[in-house]
RNA sequence: GCGGAAUUGGUGAAGUGGUUAACACACCGGAUUGUGGCUCCGGCAUGCGUGGGUUCGACCCCCACAUUUCGCC
């Protein structure tokens, strides 16, 4: 069971220092969290997963759903033995999955249809399903089936959409079996105050142990409207109650969000970009196919304690990654989550030292650069 | 020595007497935010072995030379 406190509130932001606790274990939040889709960190051992301190590891519904099948996995005694992960699990609900992947044939008040993406079988997941799918995945913290729309959806569509996704959170709450694990609602509403605080206000009305804030970082939306959805979310959330920001992981993302109040970020973008050959440095991104690397005998970064900066230079990682070597991605996945992970130890001490603005201009005017406004 | 064939960018190669030389790989960049595991998007031969000629116009036709390759003595 997953259990959550506040132990520091900053005074000038609305960010929280927190802990979560899991069969003994104490995580600290804000977190940023790596995604397993399908019950894997690509290219990574859940030994290397932990050796980068990441806590908790997300896992999808919708893919475990199709392959090997919830039902697999609950013969096998759970996500837990199946993956040989003793951390704790989130499961997505497949909502966002369903839109983005799938394509959905009807959206109707009872679930959606699409079609599987492996063979084409038409399929049919409603909230009720989603929950029973994840309770038999034996997920900790388990997501509400909701609308993912478009962040390019009218007020008009939101609004009808954000009331779906409240009836949908409802039916979900109602067939929760709520045994050792969490379940969470998902705040929805896109740029809009007002959609936002209703959707995050009727949520509290059904109740759950914590809230997603959903609909961020789609389609091209702006910096300025995803930081809006934070804002007009979390002011209307309790305080006792984690809140999490689905699919965010740029940094600066990560340190606007914890600023808003959240807790909790997962993202493939550290695992994607490693298997694109991109690196995170605190002086930005890097792109280490490019020819300056070839005989650049350096780690990635000197200051940095991961696998890949203790044992490997960039010139090795360059050959890897342009000889297709998954060793490769596996050095640079290691990397960037540990990146992560570690730009959120450094949040958390400077919440616990009140100096979690001054943090973010010092941290961005380096990723950026001086020219950074 | 004689006869045949070939010669297009880093590589494999398409190509037609008529404005900008197909495609692929490699290479050089860029993208990637609730993951379809090698993806997507750009760039990349001012030149078609060399030198002449024919033609309004030649990578494409003709001649010579060079190189490669096959066959014969």
């Amino acid at each position: 069971m997953v259990e959550f406190k506040v132990w520091q509130k900053d005074k000038k932001t609305k960010a929280r220092y927190g802990k979560i606790t899991y069969n003994g274990k104490e995580y600290e939040t804000p977190m940023f969290m790596p995604v397993g889709t399908q019950a894997s960190v690509k290219t990574l051992s859940p030994e290397e997963v932990k050796e980068t301190k990441a806590g908790i590891i997300l896992a999808n519904t919708y893919h475990l759903w199709l392959k090997p099948g919830d039902e697999v996995v609950k013969m096998a005694g759970g996500l837990h033995k199946f993956m040989n992960y003793d951390g704790p699990i989130l499961t997505d609900s497949g909502g966002f999955q369903v839109f983005s992947l799938a394509k959905p044939k009807d959206i109707s008040e009872e679930g959606v249809h699409f079609k599987n993406q492996y063979n084409g079988d038409s399929l049919f997941l409603t909230p009720e399903k989603s929950i029973q799918i994840q309770e038999n995945l034996g997920s900790d913290i388990i997501m509400s089936f909701d609308e993912c729309p478009p962040a390019s959806a009218s007020y008009e569509y939101l609004k009808q959409s954000v009331e779906r996704t409240l009836r949908w959170a409802k039916r979900g709450k109602d067939v929760f079996k709520g045994k050792d694990a969490l379940l969470f609602g998902i705040c929805q509403g896109g740029a809009y105050q007002d959609l936002r605080k209703f959707s995050a206000l009727e949520l509290q009305k059904i109740g759950f142990d914590g809230y997603s804030i959903g609909g961020v970082a789609n389609d091209h939306e702006s910096k300025e409207d995803m930081y809006k959805a934070f804002d007009y979310s979390t002011d209307y959330l309790p305080e006792d109650k984690l809140r999490y920001a689905m699919g965010i992981g740029e940094p600066i993302d990560l340190i606007e969000g914890v600023i808003r109040g959240i807790d909790l970020f997962d993202c493939v973008s550290p695992t994607r970009l490693a298997r694109h050959g991109h690196a995170l440095t605190k002086k930005g991104k890097i792109n280490l196919k490019n020819a300056q690397y070839k005989t650049d005998f350096t780690p990635i970064s000197d200051e940095c304690d991961c696998y890949a900066c203790k044992h490997y230079t960039k010139a090795y990682i360059k050959h890897l990654i342009n000889a297709n070597e998954t060793f490769g991605a596996r050095l640079l996945s290691i990397h960037n989550i540990r990146f992560l992970v570690s730009l959120m130890e450094d949040i958390r001490m400077a919440i616990k030292e009140e100096r979690l603005l001054e943090f973010r201009d010092e941290f961005l005017k380096e990723y950026y650069g001086e020219d950074f406004k």
